[in-house]
DNA sequence: ATAAAAAACTTTATGTTTAAAATAAAATCG
DNA sequence: CGATTTTATTTTAAACATAAAGTTTTTTAT
């Protein structure tokens, strides 16, 4: 169970790696949750705020012309109704605001305000840095290495998931 | 107070390895929250259950002796007052039991009942074939790159983080 | 022995998250 | 045009999650 045998019993026809990709997924995840516990305490404690505030924030930093409130759960990866909470919260203390399309008038545009982009700024430089410290000791190598290894995972998790991708 | 190597070169010029890190980190989440909400989906049609009732049932099978709500709540890396909730509603669909300690009052093991084993193996079985398949095109030779790439980054955010390691 | 501290867990308050249902606007179609 | 369908979003209810404060029990230091 924990350790291979020397002869490992796989099938021909292409059974896979036993339990190796599980405790691979496990280790991805553990490493993952570890990470962001850690930026997590951080947000606050130095900036009284949260990781998904702070994901929030970023997401709209990245798309200065404004994201619709569909765009912006696929881009975080989360659902709808979740983005019309943190949205709602964001817009209530001023970071973000929400407008109407003239065309559409059931799409919503987020946008950061000029408090958004200030607080996020100044979140971002302290953010950058605790990442840096935490790949410190990873060389340049390891993370390029990484980077493409994981860039495999992606497309492989998407390959095999033909009809529907996930929100 | 830090444990960082004397020459750091990166502190004295500037940017480290830029935002490589950062954009390694966003690769890793991206990467994690795509697997996770696939099986998120996955446990819920097939089975009618969510990821974290399956993270306590399969935490607890590991450790057949039971656990204590703290180290249960320290091996899923989650507050501890989530696992109460959690193992709340597990106890009262009759997957796991609680019981006190003869010795320390305090402390309550957690176990899983024969119902509750018998559903997790049902789920384990087919939740490690959808792992399977996610990484199906990972040769063996990734895989292990992987592992070690990832443990150093655990080692690195573990090391980078001296006091206090996140709950 | 007794008071203070620590440990294990629960509770509370707030916030996050999802799936599913509801609403509303736009597009399609007969 | 009017009916249907699709699309974009919000709302709802239940579960999940955290931090902080509270309860009970054990340990430690007077």
């Amino acid at each position: 169970m924990t350790h291979l045998p020397k002869t490992f019993p796989e099938k021909l026809g292409g059974a896979p790696h036993s339990k190796q990709s599980l405790r691979l997924w496990l280790r991805m995840l553990s490493c993952t949750i570890l990470i962001e516990n850690t930026i997590r305490n951080r947000l606050a404690e130095q900036f009284s705020t949260t990781l998904p505030r702070f994901d929030v924030l970023s997401a709209l930093e990245r798309h200065p012309d404004g994201l619709t409130m569909g765009e912006l759960s696929r881009f975080l990866m989360v659902s709808n109704g979740n983005v019309t909470g943190l949205v709602s919260r964001l817009e209530a203390d001023g970071f973000v605001v929400r407008s109407r399309a003239p065309k559409d008038r059931r799409t919503h545009y987020v946008k950061l305000t000029d408090k958004g982009m200030e607080q996020f700024k100044a979140m971002a430089h302290v953010h950058e840095n605790w990442i840096d410290e935490m790949f410190a000791s990873i060389s340049v190598e390891e993370e390029n290495r990484l980077m493409d290894d994981l860039r495999q995972v992606q497309n492989s998790v998407i390959r095999s998931n033909p009809e529907k991708n996930p929100s």
